[in-house]
DNA sequence: TAACATAAGTGGTTAATAGTGGGTTAAAAT
DNA sequence: ATTTTAACCCACTATTAACCACTTATGTTA
């Protein structure tokens, strides 16, 4: 069964003196009534944060359980996709605090720019999501193989 | 199976102060019961925006949703993708807010040219426009293998 | 074809929501 | 016991969405 979120959109937001973020309302509107309020915010694989609701985490979680130890990017994979996960809620206003550890590797400052990506959603530095975009241009190919896959 | 939408024709409208744009009736009537006043608008590949009725945006999220983001071209891919993408509903009146991230990418300033393409619709800055359809005289070749795909 | 009726396009005002900031109290950690 | 952290509450401002109103175009009927 496919995710019932379906995260699109970007949103330039700021994180206050206490760390907290806000869940831009479009995004947060998504949140089901079972899972109000809680989701796991974890590393991403790039230097950002990533947000999933609960129940989106236990799919993940069944998924990440199939991958054998015996691989060492496996165990590394798993071990710093894991160690970083926290449960958190968002308070009455809709925002949540970024723990410290997140905080330190998003290199989070003032500005923080959050993304839909489908079933979870991207929080970033700015900045530094300004060099990915420069630097991360997939070439040409990559996406002509990707192309052949979806159709868009 | 294709798509139920029809979309054709051109039309030249107005953006107003608050960035609201009509949908012209023609291409409004097409919307479904169902959809009634949601749609996904992003960008194009030109620069113009794409408006698309949301029950074919969900086509286009099921594909995106096979790909994994252990894979880097799929993660770049997607975000940029999805970022861009605005989930909106038009008012009582069948006008919607261009959000300012489009306005920027398109160039809009006063008019709009409006065209129907099939199962999107396309929002572009009517000088741009001009300028692409001088200069983006498909060559004879292109054509010659588009025949062998599109039999019209 | 003139008059009327209806729909379409445009503009503005008001009410509701969203984003942000800060303070107070309760819980937790040192 | 003291400091730190987290939850909760209240409040202000800016933005957005809902509502209302007017003008122009289109179409229909006498």
């Amino acid at each position: 069964m496919s995710s019932q979120y379906t995260f699109t959109g970007q949103f330039t937001f700021s994180i206050d003196s206490k760390n907290r973020i806000n869940i831009p309302a479009p995004l947060r509107k998504q949140f089901s009534v079972k899972d109000k309020k809680t989701f796991v915010i974890t590393r991403g694989i790039d230097q950002c944060a990533w947000i999933y609701p609960i129940n989106e985490w236990e799919i993940i979680q069944t998924e990440l359980k199939q991958l054998s130890s015996l691989s060492k990017t496996n165990r590394v994979f798993l071990r710093n996709h894991l160690r970083h996960a926290n449960i958190i809620k968002f308070d009455s206003q809709g925002r949540f605090v970024l723990p410290q550890s997140l905080v330190d590797y998003t290199t989070i400052k003032k500005d923080v720019t959050i993304i839909g990506v489908l079933n979870k959603i991207e929080i970033w530095n700015p900045n530094l999501l300004r060099k990915v975009d420069q630097s991360d241009e997939v070439d040409d190919q990559s996406y002509e193989q990707l192309s052949e896959r979806v159709n868009i």
